[in-house]
Parts: C-alpha cells; structure tokens; sequence
RNA sequence: GGGCGGGUAGCUCAGCGGUAGAGCGCUGGCCUUACAAGCCGGAUGUCGCAGGUUCGAACCCUGUCCCGCCCACCA
C-alpha cells in the first residue's frame, strides 16, 4: 500500500505546488519564445473594502482553463491580468476609509488624495496576486498591471490627443446625467432606471394676459423652477387659442412662451401641455433646441436648487418638490394629481437618484467607431460565443449615443486639456507651454479625469507597449480569446472593439466567450444588503459558519445574519458547522460544470461538496493505482492490449480526451469537464479498476504485465486530461505515478492528450465490453432483489444463442465472477436447455443470466421483478410497433432509422419472450 | 414600449427532430483490503398551456400564460 493518506487533504496539497510552479517559471513564457500566439485578457475588479475576493473573481477559472489547455497544447500563452476601475469605484473606497479617518478628500487635497488611492491600490493589488493564486490561476501575478500604471497612463494620453485632433472627441456644453452623490457627471451605462411609484401632477400657468390658464402635467414638479416654455401640439384645438400666447411663471419674474412641437407632445398624455425644462430633460432639450429655447440650469453640483430657483435656493430636490406643491397650493394654481408609475433613474454606484443637467463635458464620437466594430463581429473576425449575446452586442451598437468621458472626480487619467487665460483649448501629450490658439502662457490642466472605461478601452494594447511598436505587440495582437461577465459586454468589451479597430486596424480579440453572473442558491444576485456574498477562499479553504456570516453581514447580530444566509444557501443545512476545505480544485471544477449559456450561476455549496467527492475518487483511484504501476515504464505511446478490459477502457480514454478537447475548445467546460468526469468516475473506477482485481489476482504473468502497463497509460493521461480543471490535485498525483522519460518537470507542461496519441479507437471492444456490463448488471440487480447478502456468493449461469457471444462470456468468465461475486466462475451455455431449480432469470440483450438463489427467493419477489420488466418492455415493444405499423413512417424515415427500429424490436421481442417464460416458471420457484 | 433568455424528476440544471438525462435529495442493502467524501441496487417526469408542421416534436413554427435579464428621453 501506499503512503499516501486515505483521504485528500487539498491543504496539505494546493499551496506546495503554487509555490513549485513559480519556481520552476512553468507559467512565466517568453514572448520571443515562439510564434504561437494565445493571449488571455483578465479583467479585475477591485476588491471590497475588507480586500476579500467575491465569486465573480473565482469564476475566471474558465479563463485558466483556457490558458492551461493552451499551455499544454505547446502554445504560447500570455495572460495579462490586469486591475482595472480606474475611476469612481476605487475612489468612493478611499474616500470611505478617510470619512472613518473623520476626513475628506478636500483636506488631503488632490495630489495627497492620489498618492493615497495609489498605495491601497498597490496594497489590494498584491492581496489579490495571492489569492488568486489559491485559485491556481497560473498567471504571472508578478506583472499585474493597474490601469493607472504610468506606461497605460501614456497610452491614455496618446489616444486622447490623436482621437482629439481627427475630430472623434470633442467637448460640448449639452445634457448629462449628474450623480449629486459622486458630484460627476456620468455615462449612460452608468445609469440604471428603477421603477417606482410616482405621481402625476397637475398643475396651471396663468397666461400673461390674465384671460386664461394652461394645465400642464409632470412627475417632478419642482423642475419648474427651469421651465422656459409650455408646449402643446399644433393640432390640438383646446389650446389653439394659445398659440403665440405667454404664461407668467407664478414665482418667478419671467414669461413663458407657449410653443407648438408635434415631436415632444403626446395630445392623449396627461393634460397635452408639456411643461419644457430644456436644462433637465432629455426630451425638452432637444425641444429647446428646435426652437431655441433658454436653458436655465437650477441645480448645484451638490444636488441643491441653485440661485436660479428664487425663493427655493438651497433646498434639495426633494424639500423643493414638496415647497414648489404647496406654493402652488397657495396660489390656487393645483389641478390634482394621480398615481403614477415611471422609471427613476439612479447612480450604478450609489444608487443616488440621478438628475439629467445641462455641464459642459468631453464626449466621443461613437457613431464612426461603432460601424467597424459591427462589421468586425457580422463578418466573423470576432466570434461572440455564446451566439445569443451577437444580437444584444449588434443592438446596442447600432442605437449608440456619443459616450461622455469627463468625470468629476481626483482619481483617473486627468485630461490632457489646457485652458488659458482667454479660453482656448490646447490639446497635447504634453503639457504645453502656451496657448495653440493665442500663444497665452499659464495654462491649466482640465481638473476632470477620463471615465475608468476610456483607459480600460485600451487594454488589449496599452499593455503590450503600445504606441510604441513592441514585440509584444507584434505578437499578441490581436488576443485569441477574451473571457469575461456578460455584465460588461457594453462597458467593456464593445469599446475595446472600437479602439482596438481605430488605433490598431484589427479587431483586440478573435473570440469573446461570456459567461454568466454568481448568484446565490435561490437565484437572488449576491449583494452585502442581503447577507448572501461567499468568499470563495472560504470554500477553498474552509471557514465556520460564523466567520463567513461575519463577512456576508458584519457587524449584524449572528443568529440574524445566519438565518438569512442559509435562506440563501438552502443546501447548507445539511453542512454542520461550516464549510469544509473543498479545496481550489473542487471549486474550480464546479464552476466548469455550469453551461456558459446559464445567465444564473446559482452556486450551490452542496454541488461543490459533490466535486468535491470526484477529487477525493481521483486521488483514491491513483492511490490504488499505484500499487500496481510502479515498475512500469511508459514511452508515451499507449499499449497494445489483448485483454478485454483493457482494449476498452483504451478505447473509452480516446473519447474522453476527445470529448474534453472540444469542450475546452468550443467555450463548453461544462462538456469537457462532464465529460472526463463521467470517464473517470463511472467507467475507469466502477469498471475498469475493479476488473484488474481479478487479472492481478489471478491472471497469468503476461496478463498482469499488460494490465499493469495498460493502467498506468490510463492514469497518466487522464491526470493531464484533467489538469486544466483541477490543477493541484493532478499534479501532486502526476508527480507521483510513472510517466515518460520526456515529462520531467510538471502536468502542467506535458502535452494535452488526444484520442490519437494517447488512445487507440476500438469499437469492437466496447461493443463486447457493453454486453458484459449489461449481463453482469442484470445478475447484480437479481441479487439485490432478492435480498442475497452481498458476501454470499451465488452459481451463474449465462446463455447465449450466438456462439461469438459465449465465446466472449467464457474468456470473461473471471471479470463476471468478480464483480457478481459467483460461486466459481459461471457456467456458460446455449439457450434452449433445462433450466435448474432455483433458478431466476433475467435477460440481458441477448444473454439469459440465470442465478442460482438456494432457497433464499421468493416468488412473490420474483414475480415482482419480472412484472416490472414486462411492463417495461412491452411499452417499448408497443411504441416500435406502433411505429413500424405506419406506413408513413416506412416509407419517409431514413432507412437507417427504420431498420434501427426493426432491429431494435426484434432484440425486444426476443427479451419479452424470455421475460414471459420465466415468469411461467415462477410458480416452480418455491 | 422594444429586445434577449428561461419554464424538463422534490431541488439545481443538461439535452434542442428519432423510444426522457446528470448531480444533489429520496429509498433498499453493504464498513466487499483505493475510496462510507465510498460500493451494489431501486423509485421518481401528460419536458408551462393550446394549436400547427412532420412518418415522428421536450426539441421546429404560431399563439398564450408565467419568470428573469437588458435596452428605451414619453411629460
């Protein structure tokens, strides 16, 4: 027996082989080494602020699978792992630690402030590293790049100024969403709309003449302190009297113009008066531009009402709705109001209520950059799989709005703008030293920064040196695959696309793969407000149910906090105390086996014990393994068996290793994994080693050799089969079980195997290693019934009309007495003869398996058995017959399927018949 | 309002034109010297509903009802 512990203890394992692979610089290749080209682009969010990683982090395991398929296949890999979030996310993490600290970012003042952002950045950066490598990701951790590094930084500059002069940024004054939380403006992708219960109120402008009044309808009313007109539409015959008319505004000293626009008004909507605030609305701003209308802006950056709003300055919107109502109450100008349901738009980030303003910002030009990026995917340069997200890709580019990039905020890429004294704008890589326009000198540099996602744009060759012309470069543009969330398909993705195609002439990346969002159990996204966020070190690594609650809702009483997060975990109650140590390959595997096509990955912390359970099956079979194997000496090839067993499962590897490849290859771990999973698992342990017991028991000298060789083929390749997936595990085991002379260092470097060099396609062998199995099911299954203790051994019997067939059955008398645990090895026989009393049958395909019970059967029982078997077949039989009675179907269906069905209902026919005649014989049972 | 996806065994999901699958759960029996994190058996589904196409539909088409997600400036 081996030395090996009985169980796997992935502690005792992962972290010694991290640590040996960086030493031998196993993942660290050299670009200049070859010409393949495989690149993988990690995205990397920040972590939270206790620096913990969160399961979207976990999930680019899929990535590591790809790099490590690659790897192993010979190619060059380079797998950039990036921090990215260069703006607002990282920012309101600092400024949270300094509000703890009793300060904000003013008292630091800016270059402090930035300084300080930096050093946690670095400090995150390095925690992350770590922990992703508990994963096992076998990245080069030790070049992680930040999207403020100072190289990217000069990128960033470099795009900007050259997109600046062909015209594609500009900077106009015009309406933007405005997060008084953050104070910046933001992009469209950064507002989410929420529905909610709003009012529709009503509310009347008393003309200038006093002669009449307009009644106009609004969900916010106190943006009536920026209304320059009212509209309505040119044919609606209520208000035509209007017309050219003007209102007075009730608390301001202004007239309002009533406007006609078909455009803006809905005659059915609400009152068919539209109130029109130019300022802050998207759809009175472009009415205000129709008809040249003024835009008051009544808002602070802060959120309050600003001069502009009278008597209700420096109010927030919310106290200023409410005193605009009753202002209006007072002045008898109400009309009522109803319920009303509308869409509130809200900050991602702080989910502040988010107001339309009109600022002055830097936007790009979408329009021209987005076409090349449609085309890139229509013609198939980038392939976007699952295909499902082509269409949400194409429509989204195809809508596109120009993309506001300027942010209010310290942390970025400052803009390289300069402004003199008399307002001109010098754009350069540099800072200039006097104005382009007017030659002025004391230029200021644009305070805002770019939005995190500009630099971001950039990754696919900022990071490889660009604009210099680097080797890298050269050789690892464009990536292969791009592997991230579907969450930030349009942040992201699409607008590497675009830069990509505009500074480099080719598309960043050949595939985009996207996979789906971790939520928990029930379905529920993870979020700190529910208490249901995992840790996935947790899971690696084990962790107490208390110490998990502490992080999914500190500080929250424990009882509480528990109870909420076995809501969100239901498969937890059945776990104790905690979470076990799955280990990283466990977790790894179980995120390999979700489809990429699921939007929902309801991580289930049972489904991780199930994989859990496979690495411990790995470990256990090698262990046994390697009693047998270690004197074998392998060339690589795999053997050339004569035994069954050993045919079949060589021919069964050559489908795995096949099924695995085009799993990995296609985006369909869920395939490949599954695949060698069920190899491993119900074919190589249940059959395969079971069978060598007898042959190392009991075979001859030569049949022990082959066996012997056969197994240890099996064992190696399926450990570097599974390596991708389960790194740690496979190598610690590959180190230990012979393997060519070629493979020295580490699994993670030997080839990946294919069904040609490591297999040996054998359909013969499987078809007879099928009817074995399914003779020897057949005689377990009647045991069982039949309650036989599993030590007794019992006489078999085994009959077969064909004599190709009993010849199979006699070589497999020994694998037949073993796994049914016979009485001696079984007799084998033709059909036809008396059977022996005592005796139930049970019908194989074509083989009667005949078992000897020695009083200990009951008819009733056996009566059972075979009822439920005829029950079974003669439904089958009913529906072939059924088919096969319809000419239709004779004449239409392929032949092939037509004589599949004949075949197939002669095969049950002839098992009904023996079915009905052993149930004859039931009575003679007892 | 538009778009996308989903509704299959108690649960989580595969399958997407030829007689319903996996894991977990349930259940009967086993500590059989690799593994009880295991082994050998067993039960369990009018594949959301209604039409249609087809020799044949969980799978294709149409309609319909639920449930998600994304996009959208209707006051």
């Amino acid at each position: 027996m081996s030395d090996l512990p009985k169980a796997y203890e992935p502690r005792d394992v992962e972290p010694r082989w991290y640590a040996y692979w960086l030493e031998h610089g196993v993942f660290s290749a050299s670009v200049a080494e070859n010409d393949a080209r495989e690149r993988y682009v990690i995205p990397m969010p920040p972590p939270n602020v206790t620096g913990s990683l969160h399961m979207g982090h976990a999930l680019y395991t899929l990535q590591d699978v790809l790099c490590r398929h690659a790897r192993m296949q010979g190619k060059n890999v380079l797998w950039q792992p990036g921090i990215d979030h260069a703006g607002i996310a990282t920012q309101t993490v600092v400024e949270r630690q300094l509000m703890r600290e009793g300060k904000t970012r003013h008292d630091l003042g800016r270059k402090a402030f930035v300084e300080r952002v930096w050093s946690w950045k670095e400090q995150s950066g390095g925690r992350i590293a770590e922990q992703m490598r508990v994963l096992g990701f076998s990245a080069d951790w030790e070049r992680l790049k930040f999207t403020m590094d100072p190289d990217l930084s000069h990128a960033v500059r470099e795009s900007f100024v050259r997109l600046y002069e062909e015209g594609l940024i500009y900077r106009d004054t015009r309406l933007i969403n405005w997060c008084s939380d953050c104070r910046t403006a933001l992009s469209d992708l950064e507002v989410e709309n929420e529905p909610a219960e709003g009012e529709l109120y009503e509310f009347a402008y008393p003309s200038s003449d006093g002669a009449s009044e307009l009644v106009v309808a609004t969900t916010r009313p106190e943006t009536m302190l920026g209304d320059t007109a009212v509209a309505v539409h040119p044919d609606d015959p209520r208000y035509r009297h209007l017309h050219g008319k003007t209102l007075r505004h009730p608390f301001l000293n202004r007239e309002i113009p009533v406007i006609t626009d078909a455009i803006l008004v809905d005659m059915e909507f609400g009152t068919g008066a539209v109130k029109v605030t130019p300022a802050h609305d998207f759809n009175d701003f472009a009415t205000g531009k129709r008809h040249g209308l003024e835009e008051i802006n009544v808002l602070n950056p802060d959120g309050t009402i600003n001069e502009q709003g009278g008597p209700f300055m420096n109010m927030t919107v919310a106290e200023a709705r409410a005193a605009v109502k009753r202002a209006l109450a007072e002045a008898g100008l109400e009309r009522g109001s109803k319920p009303h349901a509308l869409q509130l738009p809200r900050c991602q980030r702080t989910h502040t209520i988010v107001e339309p303003m009109v600022s002055t910002q830097w936007f790009v030009r979408t329009e021209p950059l987005a076409q090349p990026a449609l085309e890139a995917v229509r013609d198939g340069r980038t392939k976007i799989l699952p295909e499902e997200w082509v269409k949400t890709y194409e429509h989204w580019l195809t809508g596109i709005q120009d993309w506001c990039i300027s942010r209010q905020l310290w942390w970025g890429h400052q803009i390289p703008a300069y402004y003199c004294p008399g307002g001109h704008i010098t754009v350069g890589r540099e800072a200039p030293e006097a104005c382009a326009t007017c030659g002025a000198e004391s230029l200021t540099q644009d305070p805002d920064v770019l939005d995190t996602w500009f630099s971001s744009a950039l990754w696919p060759f900022s990071t490889l040196g660009w604009p210099k012309q680097t080797v890298a470069l050269e050789r690892f543009y464009p990536s292969s695959d791009l592997e991230t969330g579907y969450d930030i398909l349009f942040f992201w993705v699409a607008r590497m696309m675009m830069m990509g195609l505009h500074f480099m002439g080719d598309v960043p990346f050949r595939r985009v793969l996207l996979h789906g969002l971790i939520v928990d159990e029930t379905g529920e996204k993870m979020s700190k407000v529910k208490g249901n966020t995992i840790d996935p070190l947790d899971l690696v690594q084990g962790a107490s149910f208390d110490a998990v609650v502490e992080k999914a809702l500190p500080g929250a009483p424990r009882a509480e906090a528990l109870a909420k997060f076995k809501k969100a975990y239901p498969s937890v109650a059945q776990m104790g105390e905690g979470f076990p140590a799955f280990g990283a390959d466990a977790l790894r595997m179980t995120l390999c086996s979700y489809p990429p096509q699921s939007k929902r990955i309801a991580l289930s912390p049972k489904r991780i014990e199930g994989y859990r359970n496979f690495c411990n099956k790995v470990y256990n079979a090698v262990r046994f393994a390697l009693d047998y194997v270690t004197s074998v000496e392998l060339d690589g090839a795999p053997p050339r068996p004569t035994l069954l067993v050993n045919r079949w499962i060589l021919a069964r590897l050559a489908h795995a290793t096949e099924a695995s490849s085009r799993g990995i290859d296609g985006f369909r771990m869920d395939d490949g994994s599954g695949a060698l999973y069920r190899f491993f698992w119900d074919e190589l342990c249940d059959w395969f080693l079971e069978a060598t017991k007898p042959i190392f028991t009991g075979g001859t000298e030569a049949e022990k050799l082959e066996t012997r060789q056969t197994l240890a083929h099996v064992i190696e390749t399926s450990l570097r089969a599974l390596h991708p997936f389960i790194p740690f595990i496979t190598e610690e085991l590959w180190q230990r079980v012979p393997r060519p002379a070629s493979r020295p260092l580490s699994v993670a470097l030997a080839p990946y195997p294919t069904a040609a060099a490591d297999g040996r396609a054998d359909p013969e062998a499987e078809a007879e290693m099928g009817a074995l199995m399914r003779a020897i099911g057949a005689a377990r299954a009647v045991r069982s019934e039949h309650g036989v203790p599993p030590n007794a051994r019992v006489p078999l019997t085994l009959r077969a009309s064909d004599a190709a067939l009993r010849q199979l059955l006699e070589r497999e008398q020994r694998t037949v007495e073993f796994l049914v645990r016979t009485d001696g090895a079984p007799l084998v026989e033709s059909t036809g003869g008396e059977r022996s009393k005592g005796f139930v049958m049970s019908v194989a395909g074509e083989v009667e398996v005949l078992v000897g019970l020695r009083g200990l059967v009951s008819a009733a029982t056996e009566q059972d058995r075979i009822e439920r078997g005829l029950k079974k077949t003669r439904k089958d039989v009913e529906v072939l017959d059924k088919r096969l009675a319809n000419p239709k179907f004779v004449a239409n269906a392929p032949d092939e399927v037509v004589r599949e069905a004949r075949e197939q209902l002669d095969a049950l026919e002839r098992q009904l018949a023996r079915l009905e005649e052993a149930r004859a014989l039931v009575s003679e049972l007892e």
